[in-house]
DNA sequence: CCTACCGATCGGTAGG
DNA sequence: CCTACCGATCGGTAGG
């Protein structure tokens, strides 16, 4: 989607070359959701789309690049999925409870195979370091930041309680949506989905009362 | 441990081969935590511990039996270290809250450097298929299951109110212990742990009234 | 986008 | 536990 738009506007780019980076990336994050960022390697993305290895490096300069691209690809998948509809619902706690809804909607209908991209990502390298970690922490950071946010609104508007604490209250509302997308991938079992429902449900009710 | 018990009562491995064969696993354990389990190679682990490829093939007759060795010890570790002291305490609600406190503590004091072993193994291999996704899976498992079970103990003995759902309170506390496990490594931020903390003793309050 | 190639590293083996 | 080696794959380059 972006990088059609882009090839439309920017003439930098043949059309060719920009439908074949958006399928590249498209099947980047495939493999990069199953087997990880790290076990995303040019020669297996090269099999999948039937092209030479070099020919991948008509796309991206080196390994690190197509990895921060995938990433970027992801995020901006995950806005128009989860986050863009959300907008649609007003400020306030309904707008919250979209936002978890959504995610969680996004979790069950496997928009990735492997569950929610950055939290596959963040497991895989919150011990390491360098770009692709940090990358990995901005995404859950702006993720948590939005929540955030969005709870504030709410409570300023009245619809969460004055003693609530907000920062807490994120919390588990993360802690509830990732735990519904880890044990449902793990066990695929949409029993998971259920659960994380029911809890975040029921700590929306209780924040709003 | 479960090694040097071996080296004494069971002749078949001289002390020294139980040793390096101990002091193997250690290494192997603490490179899959940074590394995940796919990341731990056989040059990687020779290098840190300064011997040869081929010896390491003297202790392991492949990388899958290494890594499944691997996970074994690691299960151990988290037996001696979680588990076992919750069983000081006697059955009931301050079992469950014990299980809790040890796990929270368990990934604050880095046992292992990348947080909790099998949070980061299941993580890595939920969409992938064999024996260590199934060891995986197992381990998961065999800890929700532990937590069930001190819960319902602890309903019968009337230490949990009639009208809660066990299975709910379990997907809850678990996520909760996740989340603190997740964000303290991925943030490098204690303040993660003080927030699950807060939430296990609030759930285990309301279950318990 | 291709063929052809590079040095490094992978898991693993032969033989001691 | 070692040296020496295997074929496969890694990320990447030269040259077109």
């Amino acid at each position: 989607m972006l990088y059609s738009g882009v090839a439309k506007q920017a003439p930098v780019r043949r059309a060719d070359g920009a439908r074949t980076h958006g399928a590249i990336l498209d099947a980047a994050m495939r493999l990069a959701s199953v087997h990880g960022i790290n076990g995303l390697t040019i020669g297996r993305l090269a099999d999948e789309l039937g092209i030479s290895k070099s020919g991948l490096y008509a796309h991206f300069d080196s390994k690190l690049e197509l990895q921060m691209q995938t990433i970027q690809a992801a995020g901006e998948l995950f806005d128009r999925v989860v986050v863009d509809p959300a907008m649609a619902t007003p400020p306030g706690i309904g707008r919250l409870r979209s936002l978890c809804e959504l995610y969680v909607t996004y979790v069950e209908r496997k928009v990735f195979p492997g569950g929610c991209f950055f939290a596959s990502l963040s497991a895989e390298v919150d011990a390491q370091t360098g770009p692709v970690h940090d990358a990995a922490v901005d995404g859950i950071r702006e993720w948590l930041g939005l929540l955030q946010q969005t709870a504030v609104e709410a409570k300023e508007l009245g619809e969460i309680g004055r003693n609530v604490d907000v920062e807490q209250l994120i919390f588990e509302l993360f802690a509830l949506m990732e735990s519904a997308n880890y044990l449902y991938v793990l066990f695929d079992d949409v029993e998971q989905i259920s659960k994380g429902r029911a809890a975040i449900e029921r700590i929306l009710q209780t924040a709003g009362n």
